[in-house]
DNA sequence: ATACGTGCAAAGTATTTGCAAACGG
DNA sequence: CCGTTTGCAAATACTTTGCACGTAT
């Protein structure tokens, strides 16, 4: 007999919250906000582009409320920083189900693109055992020219 | 007829300052110090550091001219930016000779370590093929705990 | 001699913190 | 209702910039 358990595919948004009840914490306003605007994200962003965005859709939470929702977030091991040089913090749901993502940084335009890579996720896992590491979180990021500055596009951004 | 060409390993610091020259660049005070300052280390520093290690063998330099430095050498592919997420950009000599390292950072007291690991590298030059970038830089940040957190230590430096 | 480099201090950003008010449970 | 969470604004930390002086070439 087989039974349809694995169909519903939980948001991140959603385990996010059930996390958050886990440690006892409250899911106001803020806290909520960040949770959703990141579940709808599929890359990194930065504190002001997800208080911005969260501003967008109608709803307005001060910085600081965001990076405390960050902060409390990262402990629990639901986002990541990631950091690609350009001195902003960015943060991404860690999502458990989904493939592992790493970040491509063009160095002309400053643009982040996630990667996959499966044969590079056994080698980190294979490197960080050798090292006798019990691996926690990891990020690789890579820098050279995207497709478009390749081309010698303009950067459609800035 | 052999001749001996291989037995000079020329350390970074010169190979940075002579990358310098080739630039047309001057080596005066504060950026020949930055050089042999960070020739010195084997794993990144923060520019606060740089600063402080090099008023520590007696010269003094500002901290913008350590900036300006580093920033002229990143340039020039010399040194290369690290970011393990503290928020504290560091900074560290790029050795074509010398293998390549990674990060290790300790989740509990913020250190970091360096590590090798060949297979490790090639499965990132793969990858970086695999997707069509040229590679231009590349940086591993593993977080965990590192041997003296997971001993019980108290963390030496805080 | 002269343009490039440097130091200082002021300015600019990103992030954190203190505190009273708001609100979830 | 009560203690957590939030927003605001001030504080902090890091990095960059402007400008006058010093110096390598």
């Amino acid at each position: 007999m087989r039974t349809a358990i694995v169909l519903e595919m939980p948001t991140w948004s959603a385990l996010a919250l059930d996390g958050l009840r886990a440690a006892g914490l409250r899911r106001g306003g803020a806290r909520r906000a960040v949770v959703e605007y990141l579940g709808a994200q599929d890359c990194c962003c930065s504190a002001q582009e997800i208080r911005e965005g969260i501003a967008a859709s109608g709803s307005a939470v001060g910085v600081a409320s965001v990076y405390r929702a960050l902060d409390t977030l990262a402990e629990l091991r639901l986002v990541q920083r990631v950091d690609v040089g350009d001195g902003v913090a960015r943060f991404e749901p860690v999502r458990a189900d989904h493939h592992h993502h790493h970040h491509l940084v063009c160095d002309d335009c400053g643009r982040v693109a996630p990667f996959t890579d499966e044969p590079l996720e056994r080698a980190l896992e294979r490197a960080a055992g050798r090292l006798g590491y019990t691996l926690e979180q990891h990020d690789v990021v890579l820098r050279g020219a995207c497709d478009d500055c390749r081309r010698g596009l303009a950067p459609p951004g800035a």
